[in-house]
RNA sequence: GGUCCCUUCGUCUAGUGGUUAGGACAUCAGGUUCUCAUCCUGAAAACACGGGUUCGACUCCCGUAGGGAUCACCA
């Protein structure tokens, strides 16, 4: 019998999602798929202190925004839910019974003070210390207002992790820890240990940070008598920009804030799969059912990986490229300048169509304010342009002038401006660099613009020539 | 500090004993009779260090250094 795929992401609902959890969630769920499997989300939602109110909301927004969808979660049901937590403390009472019974777990008698002093005491001796050195003399009963603390088996443990390979600590490692809080939730420990069992979950896919627990839950798992799912460690990605690490907070950047800067859910996609992943080949960009097809585990970064803000940026470009013009028009509703309200959609999508080349994100579209209203001019253009500020302000409008004149006879398609714009180059004896960088700053007032003749075509001749004239 | 993991151009990476160490982003130079954010061409750019093993090490072993994770009634 072949068992079925099943693969889980489980954040806890205490901020938005990162690019890290989005990878780890990215890379369980192209598992559950490629395998046509089901992806389960779960809530670890076991600390009420460091709930954030809304952020449960907040994750499955950015799992939906990305197309991640889930076949069982807290909002979609399934057969082996609630697939909250917090729903579910009966079912770790129930499991926390058994070890009990089986004399595998025990009322911590000690307070916070208590265990604080042991430690010290661990440290000035400079000696680990190890809750199981103190376990209390008989056997207390839990009355459920103290910490069930789970009674460890000190062993050495080798186990095999998909990502990190083979993997092995010794007996001092494996100490007594926590399963029930005081008040009465599970630890994490505890409760994904039970939920993954619960939830027939065949592999265990996260973050870095619970590596050196795993010989603690391999223990476990042996006292619940529980096989372990298949696991896979994920490295951390941290950021960067230019080299130099960047701060916390910007490490930290919510995935959906990306999507709101113009950012196409399947260029984040790809490139937040192949940081840390690649197939071997030389393929930078992946789409979503490439990555479904070729992505395993075995060929995931054992190592950190930094994220390179400016590598997105070109992701996201070649996908832009890739879109039709119509596609793009479809995307773009949010991302027109103010300017734009009223233009009808034949002129959007000239704009596109001209400019689809050249946009990095869509949200460089707001940049395109001087297609919809006069620009405000902006002398800083024409200053800090190398050529055009050793032009002297005569020598500008007689320009100027000379462009407004011949352009007045032109019948104004893309070829016919060009045309006209060569043979002014020639009455006027300016290099192009020089004659068009004006004409393109007069007409624009914008650092950047697509085509000159075709940006001028599209702007209509009285609109250019009104623009020459201010 | 203990334990575990990691270390190829600035960045993401290919590479599993014999390669001119390949690609991509970024950078720089040139081109596309303008800007440039597309596109094309080219350049510069890496095996952390020290010992072994071997005819031969980026590749295997040991050590050093550096980085990461963890050592909670957080997940």
């Amino acid at each position: 019998m072949i068992t079925e795929v099943r693969t889980r992401f489980a954040p806890s609902p205490t901020g938005f999602l990162h690019v890290g959890g989005i990878r780890t969630a990215l890379f369980a769920w192209l598992v559950a798929r490629q395998n046509e499997g089901q992806f389960v989300l779960r809530l670890e939602d076991t600390d009420r202190a460091r709930e954030v109110e809304g952020s449960a909301q907040h994750l499955m927004k950015s799992l939906q925004a990305l197309g991640l969808n889930y076949d069982e979660g807290p909002d979609v049901g399934g057969a082996f839910g609630p697939y909250k937590q917090s729903e579910r403390l009966d079912i770790y009472k129930k499991w926390a019974q058994t070890l009990i019974d089986s004399g595998r777990a025990y009322a911590d008698p000690y307070s916070r003070e208590q265990l604080q002093k042991f430690r010290e005491q661990a440290q000035s001796e400079k000696k680990p210390f190890l809750y199981r050195n103190h376990r209390p003399e008989g056997p207390p009963e839990w009355d459920g207002t103290q910490p069930l603390r789970f009674k460890s088996d000190p062993k050495a443990y080798s186990w095999h992790d998909e990502v990190m390979g083979d993997l092995s600590t010794g007996p001092e490692v494996i100490d007594d820890f926590i399963l029930i809080k005081s008040d009465g939730f599970p630890t994490y420990n505890f409760a994904h240990i039970v939920d993954d069992a619960e939830m027939q979950i065949t592999h265990i896919i996260r973050g870095q940070e619970f590596i050196s627990s795993q010989p603690n839950y391999l223990n476990l798992y042996e006292a619940l008598d529980i096989k372990p799912p298949i696991l896979a460690t994920m490295p951390h990605i941290m950021a960067a920009s230019g080299g130099k690490k960047l701060s916390k907070r910007d490490n930290a950047k919510d995935i959906l804030d990306y999507i709101e800067n113009g950012y196409l859910p399947e260029a984040l996609i790809s490139f937040i799969a192949t940081l840390g992943w690649n197939d071997g080949t030389e393929q930078e960009i992946f789409t979503v059912n490439e990555l479904i097809s070729k992505f395993s585990l075995g060929r995931v970064q054992r190592s950190g990986a930094q994220f390179d803000e400016k590598r997105l940026e070109w992701v996201n470009g070649q996908f832009i490229r890739q879109l039709s013009t119509h596609e793009l028009y479809e995307k773009v509703g949010n991302y027109w300048p103010e300017a734009a309200k009223d233009a009808d959609e034949d002129y959007k999508m000239q704009i596109l169509e001209l400019s689809k080349d050249r946009l990095k994100t869509l949200a460089d579209l707001r940049q395109f304010g001087y297609f919809f209203a006069d620009p405000e001019q902006n002398m800083e253009l024409i200053e800090g342009n190398k050529q055009l500020r050793k032009l002297s302000p005569d020598r500008r409008a007689e320009l100027i002038e000379q462009t407004k004149n011949a352009l007045e006879n032109s019948e104004f398609t893309p070829v016919a401006i060009q045309e006209t714009l060569n043979q002014l180059l020639e009455t006027t004896g300016e290099k192009p660099g020089v004659l068009f960088s004006l004409i393109r700053i007069y007409t624009t007032w914008a650092p950047f613009s697509p085509q000159l003749n075709d940006t001028l075509a599209l702007l209509g001749k009285a609109t250019v020539l009104r623009r020459l004239s201010l």
